[in-house]
DNA sequence: TTTCATCAAGAAAACGTTTCCATTTTTAAA
DNA sequence: TTTAAAAATGGAAACGTTTTCTTGATGAAA
């Protein structure tokens, strides 16, 4: 069943019937009833895969990114979806899974566009030398989350990584802490956890507070390692931190958990903050004291930069930052 | 840059360079060769679209789920897309959203057939009569993750949730709790809590336990209304449980958050046990007990049992059950 | 009436592949 | 050599749309 015997059905052309489906020029009343009538008694369904062959574009907005079980990404992807819902545009998704190889990585922006995807949103973390080169040549938009680019000046949606990780650490230190450890993560190349690296160390260095790197980790991401990474500071550290600073949610939570299972109580024994959240850690016991991103906007705010890129309408701004907002709740204790 | 454009650099009709990508038929190693040097010289990539619309299929595998964001069922699309991952198929996710209208979720199924998708894995929660009506005209195959459908038989992934809720709520018992509260759901097209509610009535009907509608409250999924539901059972209940089973990882936090604010310490004054888990709630405090489910590998079972299917393999088996393991940590205290 | 714009509809080309069928070339066996 | 089978290639149709270019019909203004 294609749109030829709908046409012979209705007595007409396939032209006339496309203008009927698609509205794309005048139909009369009449003749446009009709072939309504007949595309629904017969249960046509008009082979997109054609249609978009033609217009040898796909309506496909490809979403690349590393790891879709982890909160910041699913929560920006719901948003971009929900953008996008009713738009009439659909999402493939590529999950890069962050230890693939580099190749394949790259290979996927040359699939994307085999695909004739209209775009990508590419929630970067590592952006390397060879990454910038490939997207230099690809014939999509490209909308950068997360990781800025200065390199190649695409449109971004980035986080204020850096204040935020400032404002929670100054956070502690208004509370009394002044002696603040710090679980990061090693990987250079990852804007993210570099920046709120560095707001930390910011915030010390204002309140002329040492940075003393027997009480600083760069272990990686995961709440495993996360856990051993406490627990060594806590045995090794001479001079005991009162308060933990970590670089993501998912290590605040395994920061609290390390400590609770040695029979520490969080916060009055030590405080613990984070930077960006998930539900789970609004509903922690206790509920943790983080600079949040509302990782849902970012979605919807890449999604809409896209859109206007696709629609080629003027943007005004090609750069959205994302703004913290410190959540105080209950790990965080006066000293 | 087409086909067309590579055949005649390449002094070769169009044919053979099709040949030549796809390894279809025979193509000498001499023009072979030639016909690639071009290909990358001219940086040429073939046309998807074009090659999908011939073939009328789309190697894609539709993917409809209610949330993204919540860690069951990005689990899940994590195991699905690496199970695809280097099969040639990508992933369109269609992210229904729970508060959708439902004639708007049934499109989706129209959509997909739209663009001649290879198949769809469709993780159900609710199942009414009229999604039954339109998944029976479908014309792509449909697996089923989490919801079993008797009236379909659609090859399916489910999930052991009576046998899951009974044995941890056994586990209360085991160690003690004789008045268990229950937090469930109130919606009873979803098998999900269902079935989970009906294991712990099981459960305590085996040891004769009475069953007291003062201490089961079937609320929502969401986290806020269960701290308030968990709030009320504490304050209206004249004989308080001395264990909370809960319906979900989610509700299972939410319940120890709601506990923990009011001042009570887990596992010391109650035990709090759920069905399903996320990283976050092992690394909770205390880490939750929990008759939990492999979601990363349902969704590989279903991808699995997917591609099978698009590949006419004879599928022994077209029901496959995930069973639960018991995980036990530290939220449940001998009584 | 005539004229011209507007509305309605059809014929056919175009999109870039794959694939069927036909043909030529090569290889191996007789 | 001859013959037949196998390997390699080409020509052209087919896939289901959209869209351009026409043409015909209708109606309003002159």
């Amino acid at each position: 069943m294609n749109i030829k015997d709908i046409a012979k059905l209705a007595n007409v052309s396939i032209a006339t019937v496309s203008r009927a489906i698609n509205g794309t020029a005048y139909v009369s009343p009449k003749t446009k009833e009709k072939i309504d009538k007949i595309i629904k008694e017969n249960g046509y369904k008009p082979n997109l895969l054609a249609r978009e062959f033609v217009k040898s574009k796909s309506n496909t907005i490809g979403v690349m990114l590393p790891r879709i079980d982890l909160a910041t990404f699913s929560l920006a992807v719901e948003g971009i979806s929900n953008f996008f819902k009713d738009k009439g545009f659909s999402i493939i998704l590529i999950n890069t899974q962050s230890n693939l190889e580099l190749e394949d990585e790259l290979s996927y922006f040359d699939f994307l566009e085999k695909k004739r995807v209209a775009g990508v949103i590419y929630f970067a973390t590592e952006l390397t030398d060879q990454h910038i080169d490939v997207l230099k040549k690809v014939k999509y938009p490209v909308v950068f989350l997360g990781q800025s680019n200065k390199k190649l000046n695409l449109p971004c949606v980035k986080y204020d990584h850096f204040n935020a990780a400032r404002s929670v650490v100054k956070y502690l230190i208004e509370n009394g802490h002044k002696r603040i450890a710090c679980l990061s993560v090693k990987y250079t190349n990852y804007e993210f956890a570099k920046l709120r690296k560095e707001g930390y160390i910011s915030a010390l260095r204002e309140s002329n507070i040492e940075i003393d790197e027997e009480i600083i980790c760069d272990g990686d991401w995961e709440m495993t390692s996360t856990v051993e990474n406490v627990n060594e500071i806590m045995k090794n550290s001479k001079n005991k931190p009162t308060a933990f600073f970590t670089v993501s949610y998912r290590k605040a939570m395994a920061t609290i958990h390390a400590l609770t299972e040695q029979g520490y109580k969080i916060p009055e024994d030590f405080s613990v903050v984070g930077v960006d959240e998930c539900e789970e850690s609004k509903y922690y016991s206790p509920s943790i004291t983080t600079a949040c991103f509302d990782n849902y906007y970012a979605g919807e705010k890449a999604a809409e930069l896209m859109l206007n890129i696709i629609e080629n309408k003027t943007v005004e701004e090609n750069e959205i930052l994302i703004n913290y907002k410190l959540s105080v709740r209950k790990s965080v204790a006066k000293i």
